[in-house]
DNA sequence: CCAATAAGTGTTTTT
DNA sequence: CACTTATTGG
């Protein structure tokens, strides 16, 4: 770790060195790079590809390649782009950098999706796109989606709405507009051209922007207007781009209009950790990157500064099973460290508590801080197991993802009656707050509203004739679009925190939270007001419109600057870029990890498996697989197999145990878990799971042998096929072929 | 038009 | 299980 100076002597350093003029001398690349990492900083000739290895150091060569491009190779900041994929990544980039160069520097770090709408609302008048376009997110595109359904009057049952919203957004990722997408048979469901058409028109027509439609509309635009496109090149000289293998072919096309085939563009990835196939990231660009760069230098980044060796050679040995890879060899310096853990509990409940239990004995006993340690599952409905113990045994914990604070109820209807302000013809945030409160303008009243105003190009405050409404209706929606002009006036030029309170005043929304008694959501909107103050002070000259920007672009978006020393709950998506000494990765059954809609093919499992990759090498120094023989999964009970990749794990780097629940059915008496009388975990049981030598192993059916006939309690009848390493393959005589081991297998020989 | 209730439903990952 | 949508009666 460099050495920070506190901020007021940073200054002073840097106007010392600032003054001598010897700024750009105080970096000391060869100090903080390996070998390796200083080639891919230093070389600028021609393009390059860093293919960065898990925990090789990429963010560092990144924010060092930053200071080089600005320090020694005299680059205006203003004049680098580097591009993230998440806001998280992007807030650590720009951390990094910043303390790096002792400055706050004027460098775009940016999401691809945020420098898209950046560049979209400064210069979309080259792209034509309209100022003021409002940007919806999934929830609002599935839901004008299955109006158009409705509309149409089609079943959205058998159309489902969310899946033509998917294939919408996977259409947009190949640069297909509506019309382009039929003439290029696109999907082979015809129904989808008419969604697709009827959905580009009405999102021009109420001027909204979905997620795909930021890189398209940019991309489309610097296709067709040159001047805009020369515009964008004057500006970005150099272009570094992360996670690269995360590319989709839109945001790679992009790419390629925005730089110079011969040089100016850094890309940094590492084929191992794709993990967005499903929202149409090509692996495929990394490796065709050579191609369409021509002289492009590649450069492997191979030793890995994060994780003992165990972790490194189990996790590369399960890597080794995917195909199409550049490969590499990852080498630490850190020494062997300890082995894998793997424990299969009863319940998930049960998975919890072993864990809980676990991570009070590091803190106890080990020295090991709540925040060294997470917990990974593959989906959020994991988490709640976890809370529920956790929160009885008072461990702190902090869950990434899951109900997002921008994706709650009432802060989408604060924010609606806001975009609606800025943007008149916005529909979708028309109907959201119509009525909320209750003042009488029901679903009938709003259509008759749109159908003489927005339908017609009108914004929502003017009509060219009489409003066709129920007559008693008429002062109801006067009134309401009375409060509605007021407020589109304060929009642009009212200090943001006094706009919402003018806000809460007049809609009553606050109010009738509070007779409905919704204390929580009362909360949660004061809590948006609080965000909004903060963001006013940091940000003293910007008008709503840009805090609505942002956080419309921060979907996943936390806040951990109250939220020390706690367990992280995080998904495995959520985890990549991060590193903890001690973690946990939950869930490990088949049909939960892998996914059982994640799909059967062979693509599909490898990406599954990469997931499992990069939650393997977050860990630096601890890593414990766990799974539960039953799961209960929205209300049902469910008994699983273990997943197929605890089977490819090299078995002599893994310690199994196992851990049983209390009863037959799982459940776990409150008053059984518990802090006792010293401060530690009180467990139900003494421990019957095994000591890390695994020397009290007990091998269970140890006669099991190759053809023998057996007979499992769930699957029946079967013959074994093969049986290696404790694993047997069993043929079962209704013809499925499955993989068991044997040790917490229930098999009896057949007599 | 609205609130309450009943029925039904669908379950991944994220910008 | 938890959440959305449909139905009903006021």
């Amino acid at each position: 770790m460099a050495w920070k100076p506190p901020p007021a002597l940073q200054v002073v350093f840097y106007l010392i060195l600032t003054a001598l003029g010897i700024m750009g001398s105080t970096i000391h690349y060869e100090r903080y790079l390996n070998s390796s990492q200083l080639e891919a900083v230093f070389y600028n000739d021609s393009p390059l590809l860093v293919l960065a290895g898990a925990g090789s150091g990429k963010t560092r060569v990144i924010t060092y390649k930053i200071a080089y491009l600005i320090n020694e190779m005299d680059l205006n900041p203003q004049n680098i782009l580097a591009v993230t994929f998440t806001n998280k990544a992007s807030n650590e980039m720009k951390d990094r950098v910043n303390s790096l160069l002792r400055v706050n520097v004027d460098v775009w770090i940016k999401t691809f999706h945020s420098a898209a709408a950046n560049i979209l609302r400064i210069m979309g008048n080259h792209f034509s796109v309209k100022p003021h376009f409002t940007i919806i997110d999934q929830q609002d595109q599935i839901s004008i989606v299955r109006k158009i359904i409705r509309d149409l009057n089609i079943d959205p049952e058998t159309y489902q709405p969310g899946k033509y919203a998917f294939l919408i957004d996977r259409a947009k990722d190949k640069l297909f507009n509506a019309e382009e997408a039929e003439l290029e048979a696109f999907s082979t469901d015809s129904v989808f051209y008419d969604i697709y058409k009827i959905y580009e028109k009405k999102l021009g027509n109420e001027n909204l922007l979905d997620f795909g439609d930021l890189i398209f509309k940019l991309t489309r635009g610097l296709e067709q207007n040159e001047q805009g496109l020369n515009l964008l090149k004057n500006r970005f000289r150099y272009i570094l781009v992360d996670e690269f293998q995360d590319t989709n072919h839109a945001q790679y096309t992009l790419l390629k209009k925005l730089t110079h085939p011969e040089g100016n563009i850094c890309v940094v990835g590492d084929e191992d950790q794709s993990i967005y196939g499903f929202r149409g990231a090509r692996i495929e660009n990394i490796l065709s990157f050579s191609k369409d760069y021509k002289n492009s230098r590649i450069v492997k980044l191979e030793e890995n500064y994060r994780s003992y060796q165990t972790i490194l050679t189990a996790s590369s040995h399960l890597i080794n099973k995917n195909s199409g890879r550049f490969g590499k060899k990852l080498y630490t310096k850190k020494g062997e460290g300890e082995k894998i853990r793997f424990c299969r509990a009863f319940s998930d409940r049960d998975e919890a508590i072993f864990i809980a239990e676990e991570i009070q004995n590091l803190k106890y006993h080990d020295g090991y801080e709540y925040s060294d340690m997470a917990v990974f599952y593959r989906m959020n409905a994991q988490s709640r197991a976890f809370e529920y113990v956790f929160s009885r045994l008072h461990i702190p914990y902090i869950i990434i993802g899951g109900l997002r604070f921008y994706e709650r109820e009432e802060i989408k209807d604060i924010l609606a009656y806001l975009k609606l302000a800025i943007n008149p013809m916005d529909e979708i945030s028309l109907r959201r707050i119509a009525n909320k409160p209750p003042r009488g303008i029901g679903e009938k009243t709003v259509d008759a509203l749109v159908r003489s105003t927005i339908e017609k190009g009108y914004p929502i405050y003017q009509s060219e004739s009489e409003i066709h409404i129920a007559p008693s209706r008429i002062p109801l929606v006067k009134s309401f679009l009375d409060f509605y002009v007021e407020l589109k006036d304060l929009v642009h030029n009212t200090y943001p925190p006094q706009l919402l309170r003018i806000l809460f005043d007049k809609s009553g929304y606050i109010e009738w939270l509070k007779d409905e008694n919704k204390e929580e959501k009362v909360r949660n909107v004061y809590e948006l007001y609080n965000a909004v103050e903060e963001y006013s002070k940091e940000n003293q000259s910007s008008s709503i419109s840009e805090f609505i920007e942002e956080v419309s672009l921060n979907q996943g978006g936390y806040d951990n600057k109250y939220q020390n020393n706690r367990v992280f709950l995080i998904t495995l998506h959520n985890a990549k870029g991060l590193e903890f000494p001690v973690v946990f990765i939950a869930g490990m059954e088949e049909g939960i990890f892998p996914h059982y809609l994640s799909g059967e093919s062979p693509a599909d499992i490898q990406e599954e498996r990469r997931l499992l990759y990069v939650g393997m090498t977050r860990a630096m120094e601890k890593l414990y697989l766990t799974a539960a023989k039953v799961r209960k999964l929205y209300g049902k009970s469910v008994e699983r197999g273990l997943s197929n990749f605890v089977f490819e794990l090299p078995e002599e780097l893994v310690v199994f145990n196992e851990e049983k629940g209390t009863n037959n059915n799982g459940l776990i008496e409150d008053n059984t878990c518990g802090i006792n009388a010293r401060g530690f975990f009180q467990r139900r049981l003494g421990p019957q799971y095994l000591n890390a030598d695994g020397e009290k192993k007990v091998k269970r059916e140890p006669e099991i042998k190759v053809n023998n006939r057996v007979i499992h309690k769930h699957f029946g009848r079967g013959k074994v096929v093969e049986v290696e390493n404790g694993v047997a393959v069993i043929c079962f005589d209704d013809g499925k072929k499955m993989k068991f081991l044997l040790q917490y297998t229930p098999l009896e020989k057949e007599q």
